[in-house]
DNA sequence: GTATGATTAAAACAAGTGTTTGACTTGGAA
DNA sequence: TTCCAAGTCAAACACTTGTTTTAATCATAC
């Protein structure tokens, strides 16, 4: 009974964060949707934000390393001028999706979930997420950077986190505008199609060259 | 006394929420950084989610009535074509930046709050800021619509959701990234100039049909 | 001057927080 | 059967939460 009270904890954990977020859910809240003592929770996990890793690492860690793994794979197939655009992107904001259907779990809550930590400002469950996206962000914006040459690199970190804001954005609010008739966002794989498209188009826009300010900003930043 | 009294509370308030987030910022956090009583936030404000609002109301209004005011003025100045991709995203995107080293008020963390608000999963915030905002969802989307006719209406609602996210992502997390030395992103001016050249490529994209499925995707989804 | 209404202050409120305790129940191994 | 570690449970822990109360203070009009 052990295991499936710590998966109990888990699953109604992430689905309650997905929807609250961190600080505004209880534990008496997780574990009456559990339905386990209240004590399990710091028995199984030691604490309310090591639950919070758990979590991440449960569902994250599968999802980077997809994503290296895809980035690998695309580097090695490729030619001298690496993967193409399209690729790149799609290996980056493909996993998280393809977790929803995916075999093993998760369900449209996780995706809402991703949504929320994505944007979770709090300090301590910001560093836990950074540190597993860290080489992420680092890998993907190499590979940018070389399908993309003519951008200088703080331009391309920029555009990773555009895309990775517009990834989580629409995951956290896709669920709350579908009921927006015709003009409902489309879901799912549609979903996907869509982001890998804007965002690929996105990253290849021209970089404009300091349009505002021809000469002043040339200086280093500090 | 008691004007400069609100105003405190409200600063305090707006950069606490943009550090740590609603659920997790205390009154006795905010009343003890504003140096007033705690009793004041009640009694000026009503309660906690009221003292939300109010710096919605101060803050948002003023956002969006600009962002369409911005996009009246470009409508009655284009021909029968509707204005500029660039001039629609940029009249969306600006205002929220443009209040950071605008006269008024604001400062860095109020970019910050943006980006926490806009990714609030909260019921209660997301009411409240939907409110607000969805005329403006309503008004650019429309805009875009009449720029981008190839597109159907709800691949240019998911498009604008896309351009919103990367904002607020953008928002929140730049100050974060900012440590990445060479790779470092921008930030100010030439942050918005990097989004607006971004989005309107993004948005400019191709609409792919039905790419993956070609046939089975097509029907109606329930 | 006093009276008056608005603002501030200290203290207390009940309810809820994450966490810990210690007794109780298990399921197998010896 | 006896034993023991693993797990569960109700209860309590100390503390924080948003809110309210009541008294003190303030500015200002009379």
């Amino acid at each position: 009974m052990a295991a499936a009270t710590k998966e109990r904890i888990l699953d109604a954990a992430e689905r309650l964060f997905a929807d609250s977020g961190f600080a505004a859910t209880s534990l008496r809240d997780i574990t009456g949707e559990a339905d386990v003592n209240v004590a399990s929770v710091n028995y199984h996990f030691g604490s309310k934000e090591a639950l919070l890793s758990a979590i991440l690492e449960r569902r994250f860690r599968p999802i980077n390393e997809q994503r290296i793994a895809l980035l690998d794979e695309l580097e090695s197939r490729a030619g001298q001028h690496g993967p193409a655009l399209e690729d790149i992107v799609a290996a980056l904001v493909g996993p998280p999706f393809h977790s929803w259907t995916g075999a093993g779990s998760g369900g449209p809550k996780f995706l809402k979930f991703i949504g929320q930590i994505h944007s979770q400002a709090d300090e301590e469950i910001r560093a836990a997420f950074v540190r597993q996206f860290d080489r992420v962000l680092t890998r993907f914006t190499a590979a940018f950077e070389r399908a993309l040459p003519d951008l200088d690199a703080g331009e391309v970190t920029t555009r990773v986190l555009f895309i990775v804001g517009a990834m989580a954005h629409a995951m956290t609010w896709g669920e709350q505008l579908a009921a927006r008739g015709p003009r409902a966002p489309r879901h799912s794989d549609r979903l996907l199609d869509s982001l890998i498209s804007f965002a690929a188009a996105g990253m290849a826009a021209p970089q404009l060259a300091a349009l505002h300010m021809p000469v002043a900003a040339e200086g280093g930043r500090p």
